[in-house]
DNA sequence: CAAAATATTTTGACAAATCAAAAAATAAAG
DNA sequence: CTTTATTTTTTGATTTGTCAAAATATTTTG
């Protein structure tokens, strides 16, 4: 039986939580996907335990979950489809990098195996989005190479922008105007750990200040590796 | 609210229903409906009365259901979403136009406003869909220009096949094995009432026999109006 | 036009997904 | 190490969409 959009989301929550994980944890607490999913607490957990059921999640109760291997590579799917979806949207239907979230999120439950594997083919197999983010593999394998954030990366050095980690579209559009987008290049001049801020130069010499919880979603890798 | 996908394939079958309509009746009868959406009899009445409390169809018991003008355009408004997606399969994805109709059956209900027109725009504002289908405007209106059909067009005379009314893929593919499908030059042989059954020659003059069921699915109109 | 056949509606039940609020467990603080 | 705060689970209800089968209308037929 094909999972409903409701039970992908849930798988799709639970990964992408499970990558953000500190690395001494391994379980998604209940609290967090609820809030990720815009549920309440106790939907949640019905919903959990039902997944549990189908042998998509392992539930530790008032611990978390965690996905099985099957529900692991079922949410790389979901995945799958939203990210190629969104570079379609950028790449053929010429929508801004911006929008193109919301978008996918409807589409990614209704688009069939046979047009997906279509549109990887018209693209070229590409291995990331429009933001950075890594598209798996059609057996749901995903390539997990950690890059620096503007808080981590060395200062002064030459940076290509790689990835943004936030969907909102006002910052998206931000990004977007400040170039900062993925692909530019850019250095990180200075950080203030009491001001709690970055200041960055872009590829046009403009300086721009960010906070640390926005340099944080910023991923960078040195130009020349 | 914007309506469920449920509510869009009841709006969608009762439209096209209401099209295929005798022109003395008005209503489509409940057992219609429940059978062209595969639910059972009691299902549709129960939805029905729900979209008659919306205000998107007329119900009368025991005589059958009408949509209302805010019924018939959202309708509309699905169905053009839906004949413009599988246009979009067939010219720009370059999948088969026997296979896009299923495709579609699930994008309809996941294709934003914004992309539907980006694509509408994309297309250079067809008209009509790969099976010859008309294409609603983005106000709801369609054309409602009538074709004959290989039951009443003139015999001996060369005709253009301009539309298919069947989604079939079976029959479909048949189609495409005979060259009769829309676009392709044909001229109906005889017909022969007792037989049940019609002649056809295709533009390559090889004779195709059809039965009336299938025949009266292919419209045509003549070559040089 | 009464009886049989057909179509439609009603009824009672169910599954999926959700919420609010009460109850229970766990974690944090004094 | 008890009390308080936080998180999680339970409980009871609700909405949407569905079905099977009984009840009721309508239509057809002899």
């Amino acid at each position: 039986m094909l999972p409903s959009s409701t039970v992908e989301n849930y798988l799709k929550s639970i990964y992408v939580a499970q990558l953000g994980l500190d690395d001494n944890q391994v379980l998604v607490p209940m609290g967090q996907l609820a809030s990720s999913l815009n549920v309440a607490p106790g939907t949640a957990t019905t919903m959990v335990k039902a997944l549990s059921d189908s042998g998509l999640v392992d539930y530790e109760p008032y611990a978390g979950v965690r996905l099985t291997d099957a529900g692991a590579k079922l949410a790389a799917l979901v995945l799958r489809r939203h990210r190629l979806v969104e570079l379609f949207l950028v790449q053929v239907m010429g929508m801004s990098w911006t929008e193109v979230h919301d978008e996918a999120e409807n589409l990614e439950h209704a688009v069939s195996d046979r047009l997906i594997e279509r549109i990887d083919e018209l693209l070229g197999r590409p291995s990331v989005d429009p933001h950075g983010d890594p598209i798996p593999d059609s057996m749901g394998a995903i390539s997990r190479h950690h890059h620096q954030d503007l808080l981590t990366c060395p200062l002064q050095e030459p940076m290509n922008v790689t990835r943004v980690i936030d969907q909102d579209i006002k910052f998206l559009q931000f990004l977007e105007a400040q170039n900062l987008k993925p692909g530019q290049s850019i250095r990180v001049e200075t950080r203030d750990a009491i001001a709690d801020s970055v200041t960055v130069i872009n590829a046009e010499d403009r300086q721009i200040t960010l906070g640390t919880a926005a340099a944080s979603k910023l991923l960078v890798e040195p130009k020349r590796p």
